[in-house]
DNA sequence: TTCAGTTTAGTTTTT
DNA sequence: CTAAACTGAA
């Protein structure tokens, strides 16, 4: 045994990390709780791996589960180890899965310049199998087949594996044949969908022995991070990779596993140490991250799951702040409070970066954003999908078809986009020509010239469109990855479709693919660009201009800051009744479980909050607090009940409502609407008055004149030149021109 | 084939 | 409420 005393990075590793650090060889499972230090762990470890010529850095593969995660340890590796990291097999799932499929994707039947297609071409595609499957996608929509599809791929189950007992009676039996095809028409495109990024790869081990002794061999280390959050799929391939040396290390907590919805089995945890034969168990419970308080809310909450391995945190960070909560009327009023919060921060001199707003779903940060721009507060959302945009998604279904001239679902996104006078009806007669030859799209149409199916003017524009894309793709020879697509959308009259139409949006989006130009200009080839955006969904660029961060609670897994506010503690909301409809006791685990999350991300200062009404897809509904809020400890709930479960008593104490019946009806129920209309005239209207004057305040800030100094969050200042309703013509000291709705500017 | 006007359906979380 | 899907006229 080595004397560890000599490497410093051991150092400052408490006893039990120091375990999990040190115990190289055969399986280990670290349990470790939130903010005990487990990325530490993992990068020591692969440091020690290292350092101790047990591995070599190519033999050690590190898996995580976001892109961020995954960066994170990239850089904590190489700041103990120096560039040999970069030898280091390190990435998500999915992005390791797609290494290995590029290298053996033959075997599977697919080119190595295969494309991955998100859940919109998805659904796309299978819409298109089922119309031609002359199915009732009324009864069964092509959503229903993607998720069982899905969740068969996160099982490991290809279709060969398709048992009777998989098929659910209720779509007829056609559901096995659909998935057959879809697989079929996903290789003819030569594409892949991101549970393919797992299955192909886990079917390439399972059928190709060479294959897989030749990876086992590579492979001699391996290390898991957030193993709670592994599917079938990924354990197997895993289970394949590490048989031979039998050197696994997987590290997560079974508190945090929020991703049940999504094929994740906490039973791979559960059952760890039966899977792994003379597996050792290490337990990390010494939290470093936050208070006291906030780990006793934490452990209060979390005690009232029945399915978990069990553990408390602890810490010695004492300290006297309390866990606050506070109730609002509605999401504006809970807005304008958490901006008030965070303006006191401010003069406490917390930095804004410390700062994270974490919601359940995205919809809720709509008010607060509103918010935050109304007060120049800045801020920026974690997992807005830039990529979802429709003009970005134009623009990468021509570097895709570039790329892949067999993705159909590209081709046909963008043949007729600008308009080229090619329709419908001509893109069928294309397919339908295309599958009498045995030819995709592209193909269909180069060929299309020979027969006489169409009239000449339409030849004419499906042969020019054509040429088009053979002369884009010579460029990719001598032409910057930027320069191409530039070029590419200014010739295919793309820019200009944008500039023709006359919404002030429209100006947004050529902005938009000027900065997809940017994130391209890093690339060296299209393919390279293409595999970035498939994969990236996360848009974490770095936060040095102090920004409060605002994200989904699932976004958060991993990351800290000092103060945490959680607003949207309703019930039905959080939990949100969907998943308790659909995961029953399970889904309102896991709830608790992503409620646990949130918590946790905290270090010094925690705010819960609620309102009791919410406009929820432009109806108006009353809730109650959060059951999870019940669960909270004494301190806490004590506060709830003084606020009590009404909306209205906050505004006046002295008189008691009983809107408990009232409560009870509201809901899904037929009259729903109608109820909540009543409440929006007769209620709000006539015992509120003060809540409505608030709410003109804040359109004052609205009014601007000509000349006007003004602030926006994105752009920075700017000089109002012309007003047009509330809307703004405003050219920005460093943006340039441009059309900004008034409310989004903030006065100077 | 295109476009505007109308109806309907979907409303959680992510690689 | 919003975005997608549908319908019908030019």
């Amino acid at each position: 045994m080595l004397h560890s005393n000599q490497y410093n990075y051991l150092q400052g590793l408490n006893k039990q990390q120091r375990i999990a650090v040190e115990t190289l060889d055969g399986p280990v499972l670290v349990l470790s709780g939130a903010g005990t230090g487990k990325t530490r762990v993992l990068t020591t470890r692969i440091a020690h791996l290292l350092v101790t010529g047990k591995s070599k850095p190519w033999n050690i593969m590190a898996v995580t589960f976001t892109n961020k995660a995954a960066r994170e340890m990239k850089d904590r590796v190489g700041r103990i180890i120096g560039p040999s990291s970069e030898q280091v097999l390190m990435g998500t799932f999915h992005s390791l899965g797609a290494r290995m499929l590029r290298q053996h994707c033959e075997l599977i039947g697919l080119k190595s310049n295969f494309t991955i297609i998100d859940v919109e071409d998805q659904v796309k595609l299978l819409k298109q199998i089922i119309s031609a499957k002359d199915v009732d996608d009324k009864r069964w929509p092509a959503k229903y087949f993607l998720n069982i599809i899905s969740s068969w791929k996160d099982k490991g189950l290809t279709p060969s594996k398709i048992t009777d007992n998989h098929i659910f009676e209720h779509s007829n039996g056609l559901i096995k044949d659909i998935y057959i095809e879809y697989q079929q028409r996903l290789l003819k495109s030569n594409c892949v969908d991101f549970g393919d990024l797992l299955l192909h790869p886990l079917e390439l081990l399972q059928m190709n022995s060479d294959v897989l002794l030749k990876w086992q061999s590579k492979i001699t280390h391996i290390l898991i991070d957030e193993y709670q959050d592994t599917n079938t799929a990924q354990y197997l391939w895993i289970r394949l990779l590490c048989s031979k040396h039998n050197n696994i290390c997987c590290v997560g907590d079974d508190d945090q596993s929020i991703y049940g919805w999504r094929g994740a089995e906490v039973k791979n945890i559960l059952n760890f140490s039966n899977d792994f034969e003379n597996s050792k168990v290490i337990r990390l419970e010494q939290n470093y991250r936050s208070t006291n308080k906030i780990l006793d809310v934490a452990n209060c909450l979390i005690k009232n799951n029945t399915n978990r391995l069990g553990k408390d945190l602890w810490t010695e960070n004492n300290i006297d702040q309390d866990v606050e909560i506070f109730n609002s009327y509605d999401s504006s009023d809970e807005a304008r409070k958490i901006g008030e919060i965070i303006e006191d921060k401010i003069r406490d001199k917390v930095h804004l970066t410390e700062i994270a707003v974490l919601v359940r779903t995205f919809s809720l940060l709509r008010a607060i954003e509103e918010r935050f721009i109304s007060i120049g507060l800045p801020y920026r959302v974690i997992g807005t999908k830039f990529y979802d945009r429709q003009e970005i998604r134009d623009a990468i279904a021509y570097v895709r078809v570039l790329c892949n001239p067999l993705d159909d679902l590209a081709f046909e996104r963008i043949i007729n986009t600008p308009r080229r006078g090619i329709g419908p009806t001509t893109i069928k007669k294309l397919s339908e020509h295309g599958r009498q030859n045995d030819m995709q799209l592209f193909h269909s149409a180069e060929n299309i010239v020979n027969s006489e199916i169409f009239n000449n003017r339409t030849v004419e524009k499906i042969i020019q469109f054509i040429n088009q894309i053979k002369k884009w793709k010579l460029l990719k020879n001598e032409k910057k990855p930027m320069d191409i697509l530039d070029q590419v959308l200014e010739e295919s009259s793309y820019y200009e479709m944008w500039k023709n139409e006359k919404s002030e949006e429209a100006e947004t989006r050529i902005s938009n693919l000027k900065e997809l130009l940017e994130v391209i200009s890093e690339f060296d080839t299209l393919e390279g660009f293409l595999q970035h955006v498939s994969l990236m969904t996360d848009n974490d660029v770095g936060n040095e201009l102090g920004e409060v961060t605002l994200m989904t609670l699932h976004a958060a897994k991993g990351s800290e800051y000092q103060v945490v506010f959680l607003p949207g503690w309703e019930d039905g909301l959080f939990p949100s009744f969907r998943s308790l409809e659909q995961g029953g006791e399970d889904g309102l685990e896991e709830e608790r479980r992503l409620a646990y999350v949130g918590i946790t991300r905290a270090k010094k200062e925690l705010f819960f909050s609620y309102a009791s009404n919410r406009r929820i897809n432009g109806i108006w509904m009353s809730s109650l607090p959060s059951r999870f809020l019940k669960e909270l400890p004494k301190d806490i709930t004590n506060k709830i009940d003084a606020d009590d479960y009404s909306a209205y008593s906050l505004y006046d104490e002295n008189v008691s409502y009983d809107y408990t019946q009232k409560f009870k009806n509201q809901g899904y129920g037929p009259g729903w609407k109608r109820m909540s209309e009543l409440q929006i005239n007769n209620v709000i209207d006539k015992n509120l008055p003060q809540l409505q004057k608030n709410s003109e305040n804040d359109f004052q800030i609205n009014k601007f004149v000509k000349g006007e100094r003004v602030f926006h969050v994105k752009f920075g200042m700017g000089n109002v030149i012309n007003i047009n309703d509330d809307k703004l013509d405003i050219k920005f000291d460093n943006a340039g021109h441009k059309k900004i709705q008034s409310n989004f500017v903030k006065k100077q």
